[in-house]
DNA sequence: TTGCTTCCCATGATATCCCATGGCACCTTC
DNA sequence: GAAGGTGCCATGGGATATCATGGGAAGCAA
């Protein structure tokens, strides 16, 4: 009954800083998921698989844990981290100068405004009502990869700021990948 | 502009097995696939060879992964990337800026509105029905080889746009590969 | 108690897996 | 060089597992 067919991994983006050799399996896909009276919400099965893979301590028929950052009052929408990608963010702030303004407000984001958070046993998680009010979120949840972590939007949020990114696409030329990286260069 | 229909299988003939030393690298070709009604579609077998090559974690007899990027509502076609072309394009990503529009548009873009996809053992995919229904297919699909990415469309979408070409191609001057070129080279 | 969590069980809708078939290309064999 | 064998390819159908989601009971805190 314990689902783990071979979770195929592969490797991230070149130069996105992580120790290499790393294996990585990104964040991909988006998505509208129901949030219940209590607060609950199914995490996409893929996103699952990612989070587990990115939990170090994960092991078959667990549930995995991840890193929820949710920051200040300008943020309105939370992001998660799995806990590899937790620790690469804490390490980075490590290597910063104590005493720096910069690590102090790094440390103040990441560490202070934020907080773990488990899958259950049915794929699910409890947003606490406190992060559901700060975004806004009601009976729906919007999901979107981002790569390394994945975000969640209260839907309308999403939509409205989804109009000003269209918008940007629009002007850089329309929404093919190659037009818009710019494809002189081989790869 | 020849109805899509008519076009009989062009895959690049039947032996284009992985023979010794021949590493098949670029998708070729066009061709009609049905659809059933569980979104199940073939992937021609030339593509497969070229999506097994561009998987790093993919060993023979295993099934390649891929990833198809959907965008957003002006898009209607499937654009599908090896694991290879895939991570390309998230390096060059990584390498905008943190914090830019056009990154953040990007990703949005290509992690957010696409998705990995297994090929079976039978050589299928299941497309969802959400994409589907984003460009218009139900029962038969249009495979179009583009290089370093294949794209499905709905047949009679993509015949309209192919009238597009052609007449772009009449106003080029023609369809001889080498005028075209050389009118690139002089412009 | 009243309200909030946490855990366990239930269910409809997909999605996935396993098995099956007809066809065509190529290879053998006579 | 016809006839039949072999293997991959495209496709279909049914059985099973997983997913997203809802509801209630049990624990815990003011």
């Amino acid at each position: 009954m314990a689902a783990v067919r071979s979770v195929v991994f592969y490797f991230g983006g070149r130069n996105n800083e992580r120790t290499a050799g790393t294996v990585v399996r990104r964040f991909r896909g988006e998505g509208v998921q129901k949030v219940d009276g209590k607060g609950r919400v199914s995490i996409p099965a893929h996103f699952r698989r990612v989070l587990e893979a990115g939990d170090p301590s994960w092991t078959d028929g667990k549930a995995p844990e991840f890193v929820v950052v949710y920051g200040d009052h300008r943020r309105d929408f939370l992001e998660c981290f799995t806990i590899d990608a937790a620790n690469d963010v804490d390490a980075k702030i490590d290597r910063l100068p104590r005493g720096a303004a910069k690590r102090r407000a790094m440390e103040q984001l990441f560490n202070g405004q934020s907080m773990p958070l488990t899958v259950d046993e049915t794929g699910r998680i409890v947003l606490p009502s406190r992060l559901r009010q700060k975004i806004g979120i009601d009976a729906e949840a919007y999901f979107m990869a981002m790569g390394d972590t994945f975000q969640i939007w209260k839907p309308e949020t999403f939509d409205a700021q989804d109009g000003e990114v269209a918008a940007l696409l629009d002007e850089l030329g329309g929404s093919d990948i190659w037009t818009l990286l710019g494809d002189e260069e081989e790869g």
